[in-house]
DNA sequence: CTTGACCTTCCAGTGACTGGAAGGCCCATG
DNA sequence: CATGGGCCTTCCAGTCACTGGAAGGTCAAG
């Protein structure tokens, strides 16, 4: 497989795939022409990150699982604990956007929004 | 003041500051040692800006709010209708990290998270 | 033989800082 | 007067995970 085909069947840009080979998350052959070949093993790696990616781990994050992942010896604690301190940044996080959506939606709710100058959100940041 | 100074009032990093009058938020005045001078208009400038980010505003949105802000003739519709786009952003990170949670956490549940290899988390993201 | 869709590498930019090096300024103490 | 410590300065590089674009090679179809 070409690096176009394997970008199609894992959803990834094939930008994004060279980066990962420059990262060396995934190591492809090569053609005689220059061209990278893919093996089915390499598509399964390149769904693998896109799935942990989604979920919004970060690239290290992602080649430790994938290591986990092939290693067949693991334990599952330690997969466990790296999922739940992400779990718990993931919480913060919301946590924290939470916090600006409350103050911020309060603002835009006592804005008038008209061609008056008088503006509570203005005033807030203000004071 | 000095940059020491209102990097204390107003709790942003003296980096930051640099940064900002990099990026002209901020014009303070120089001494004659070339040491930055803040007059207190500059300290509500940064005030404004530390209390907009912290409201999660991009730099570019700030650098507009403190325009309409020091534009007395503004009409408070600009500010709002740019408030309540921010709005609709912060929602819709929340639900992306909410999904991500959502299914995150169902995994770490079901991880026995011990010395075995076998483990739920490693198998959705294989699958 | 040309066209168009692939593929390659390399370089630069994103956003909002942050760290660090190398050096100047200023004040107090010995 | 020298020295030390705490300020301040500039400049350069790094962060994270890509993304865009230029310049050019390859390949199959018409």
């Amino acid at each position: 497989m070409n690096i176009g085909d394997v970008a199609t069947a894992s959803g990834l840009p094939a930008k994004t795939i060279r980066y990962y080979e420059d990262i060396a998350l995934v190591t492809p052959k090569r053609e005689a022409n220059g061209y990278r070949v893919f093996s089915e093993n390499d598509l399964h790696k390149l769904r693998f990150l896109a799935r942990a990616r989604a979920l919004g781990f970060a690239i290290e994050d992602c080649r430790t699982l994938l290591a986990l992942y092939e290693d067949k010896g693991r334990s599952s604690a330690e997969v466990k604990e790296l999922s739940r301190k992400h779990l718990d940044e993931i919480d913060q996080k919301i946590a924290e956007l939470q916090s600006m959506r409350n103050t911020l939606s309060h603002l835009v709710e006592a804005c008038a929004g008209d061609q008056r100058p008088d503006c509570p959100i203005l005033n807030d940041l203000g004071q």
